[in-house]
DNA sequence: GCAGCTTTGGCAATCGGTTGCACATCATTG
DNA sequence: CAATGATGTGCAACCGATTGCCAAAGCTGC
C-alpha cells in the first residue's frame, strides 16, 4: 500500500518537468523522440500509473459509463449487462452498475449521485415518466433501452410489435381464440407497447385478448398470474416476460393443468433457462446482448459528437422473432367454424401495413 | 448540458468564501448555524451537486468499489453481483463491474487500470495464482471470494467441504459406488477444493470417485462432460457447477439415458433455473447473495481499518447444504454387498477430524 | 477597558494531472 | 551573419473540491 508514483516522481527521476512527462504519454508528437523514450523508460522502471481521477478532473471525462437497471435480479438484464460491459471495456471505458429497485425516485437519485463521476448513462427499462426522462436527458448524455420517447433521444428498442404479432398469429394458427395477456409493471413502456400491439392484432385477427394483472415480473408473480388466468377463461396466455411465463407454467402444472395440452404459454425475452424449463418455453427472442452493445455504442458516439451540429439522435431497433418450443400447442377444443370468423373487421390502419400472408390457417397438428 | 454549478458559484451567490461552502456540507460544526443555513439554501436554489471526482482527488477516496468476476455470463455470479451492488449502494458506494474473461492476465490488467479510480476490489473466483494475489493484495485493498489464501487476506468462502461430503453421502446412501466428478477450470481454487474433498470422502466412504475434465463451466461444456462420463462408467456424477450439471443432464436425456433412473446428477450453486430445469436439479446451495454482501462488508471494514493496528484479516465461511430435488435417485444396480466394503482403509488424517456418524447405510428407497 | 479565549470565516496550498503560452535552442534562408 | 521559422521544453494556471493556518470579531472575566 506504498504511496503511489506520480507524474512528479517520474519528472524528478528523469530530470524533466512534470508537463513533459504528461506529454510523453498524452501527446507524444509534442516532444522529441529521445526524451519521450527516456521518460517512458523511467516511468516504466518506477511503475508509474496515471491516476484516473486526477486525469478526469481537468478534462471532465471519467471514461466511465453508468448502466441503470430496474432489477439486477431479473435475468433479462443479464445479457444487457454483459453486452454493455463488454462493449464499454473494449472502448476503454469502465462500467458502473446500479439497481434502481423498480423505483423512479431511486432512479433519479442514482443519476444525481453519479453525475460528474460518469460520462453518460444507459437507462434500461427506465421507470421514469416521459417528462422526467426528457428533462434528465437534456442535462446528461444518456441513451435509453426499451423505450421510445422522441426523435431527439437516442434509444435501443426491441421490435415488440413484430414479435407480438408473430406470437398472436402463432396462437391463432393453433386454434386459440381467447388469449390472456399477463401484464407486467404498469410503468413499463415495453409493457404498454406489448399490450397495445396485442389489442390491434386481436382486432385484426378477430380474436379476444384480455389483460390480466399487472403482476410483479417475477417467477413468483407468475403463480398469481396463473390463477388469474383461470378466472379469465383463456386457452392461451402471452406473458410480459419469461419469468412470468415460467412462474405461470409451473403453477398450472402444480394445479394439474397441462401445458400446453390445456393451456398454451408464450413468454418474452428468451432468458437463460427458457430452453430447459418444463416445458421448454415458446418465447419471443431478441438479441438482448446486442442491445447492450448498441446502447453503449450509441452513448459513445453521442459523447464524441460535436454538440454544435445537428442534434439528430439515433435509434436502433432490434428484431424480435418467435422461438417455438413446447409450451404452445393446439387449442383444447378447436372451434368447428375455423374459417375466418369475422376477418372483415380488420381496422384500415393495419390493413395497409400488414400485407402479411400469415393469417389463421389449419390447426391439425397432433402431439 | 449546461455547465455544472460549482462550489464557487454558490460562494459568490451566497457572499461567502468557497471554503465556507465546503464546510457547510462536510463539517457543519465549524460554521455558525446562520451562515450554514444560508449557504445550504443558496446551494439548494442553484441546484449545486458536489463533483465526486473533484472530491476524490484530495481525499484519495472515490467511494467506489470494483467487482471482478471471471464471467458475467455465469448465473452463479448474478447473485454475487446483486448482493455486492446492494450492499455497496446502501453504504453509499458505487460499484464498478468488470469481466475478466476467465483470464488472469485480463484480471491483472483490470486491477491496474482501475487502481486509483476505486477504493478497493472484490475479486470473485480469481484466476490469479496465490503469489500474484498476494502481491496484488499487498498493494491494493481487496477481498477475495471463493478462495482461501492466507491468514492475512480477508475472504468469503463457501464451505465446500461440508457440501461435498453431504453430496457424496447422499449418493452413497442411494447405493452409488462409482461416481464421476465433472471438473471445472483447473485455475479455479473452488474446483481444486471440491475435488480434494471428494477424494477424501471417497476414501472414507470406500467408494471410487474419478475426475473427468476439466470442462468449460458452461451448459455447452456439460454436453461434452456427459459423453466423457459414459466412458468413465459411473452411476452418478457430481458437477463443479450447475451449468455443467444442466448441460450434462440435457445431453444424457438427449441420448436416451434416464436421469436419475440410469445416472444421478448433483450440481453446485443452486443457480437460477436449477429448480425448474428437467429434472429439477439436486444441488449444493449456498447463499451466494450473502457472499456478495459479506465481501463488500469485509472490504468496507478493511478500508475503515486503521492500518497501524494488528493486521488480522477476517474470513467469512458460508454454509453449504444439499438441496435434494429430482436429478438423483437410487443406483441402477445396487451392489449385493452393501455393508461397508473396505471402511478400514480410511486415512488417519481424516479419521481424527471427521467423527461423522453419517456413514453408508441402507439404500432401499423406491421411486 | 483590556487581556485572553473562543468562535467564525477567509486565504492559500494541495491532490495529480493537462494545457496555453513563453522562451530557448537550433536549423534554414536571404 | 542576422532575421525567420520550426521545434522542444518549462512555467504556471486550472479543474473543483478539502483543510491547515491565521486573523478578525465577539465574548468572558477581572
Amino acid at each position: 500500500m506504498a504511496r503511489r508514483i506520480t507524474i512528479h516522481d517520474v519528472a524528478r527521476e528523469a530530470g524533466v518537468a512534470a508537463s513533459t512527462v504528461s506529454r510523453a504519454f498524452s501527446s507524444p508528437e509534442r516532444i522529441s523522440a529521445t526524451t519521450r523514450e527516456h521518460v517512458v523508460a523511467v516511468a516504466q522502471r518506477l511503475g508509474y500509473r496515471p491516476n484516473p481521477v486526477a486525469r478526469a478532473l481537468p478534462s471532465g471525462k471519467t471514461q466511465t459509463l453508468a448502466l441503470l437497471v430496474p432489477d439486477i435480479t431479473n435475468p433479462f438484464f443479464f445479457g444487457l449487462i454483459r453486452g454493455a460491459e463488454r462493449q464499454a471495456a473494449s472502448a476503454g471505458y469502465t462500467m458502473v452498475l446500479a439497481d434502481t429497485g423498480e423505483s423512479s425516485a431511486v432512479e433519479r437519485t442514482h443519476v444525481e449521485r453519479l453525475t460528474g463521476g460518469v460520462d453518460g448513462f444507459v437507462l434500461a427499462s427506465s421507470r421514469l415518466t416521459d417528462e422526467a426522462l426528457h428533462s434528465l436527458i437534456s442535462e446528461h448524455p444518456a441513451v435509453v433501452v426499451n423505450r421510445v420517447i422522441g426523435e431527439d433521444i437516442p434509444c435501443v428498442v426491441i421490435n415488440e410489435e413484430q414479435g407480438m404479432r408473430q406470437a398472436a398469429e402463432h396462437l391463432v394458427s393453433l386454434g386459440h381464440r381467447r388469449i390472456a395477456y399477463l401484464s407486467g409493471p404498469s410503468t413499463s413502456w415495453s409493457n404498454r407497447t406489448k399490450w397495445r400491439t396485442l389489442q390491434s392484432s386481436a382486432r385484426r385477427l378477430g380474436i379476444t385478448i384480455t389483460k390480466v394483472g399487472p403482476f410483479a415480473p417475477t417467477v413468483a408473480g407468475g403463480a398469481a398470474a396463473a390463477d388469474a388466468v383461470l378466472v379469465a377463461d383463456a386457452t392461451a396466455v402471452i406473458a410480459f416476460n419469461d419469468l412470468l411465463a415460467i412462474g405461470a407454467s409451473r403453477r398450472f402444472l402444480a394445479r394439474g393443468i397441462g401445458v400446453p395440452e390445456q393451456i398454451s404459454i408464450v413468454g418474452c425475452d428468451d432468458i437463460f433457462g427458457a430452453d430447459f424449463c418444463q416445458p421448454p418455453l415458446t418465447t419471443l427472442a431478441a438479441d438482448i446482448e446486442q442491445a447492450g452493445r448498441s446502447a453503449v455504442d450509441l452513448l459513445l458516439s453521442e459523447l464524441a459528437r460535436d454538440h454544435t451540429d445537428n442534434p439528430v439522435a439515433d435509434k436502433v431497433v432490434l428484431a424480435s422473432h418467435l422461438l417455438i418450443r413446447e409450451s404452445t400447442g393446439p387449442a383444447p377444443h378447436p372451434p368447428a367454424n375455423s374459417s375466418a370468423p369475422d376477418t372483415e373487421s380488420t381496422g384500415s390502419e393495419f390493413g395497409s401495413t400488414t400485407t402479411d400472408p400469415e393469417t389463421p390457417r389449419a390447426q391439425k397438428e397432433k402431439r
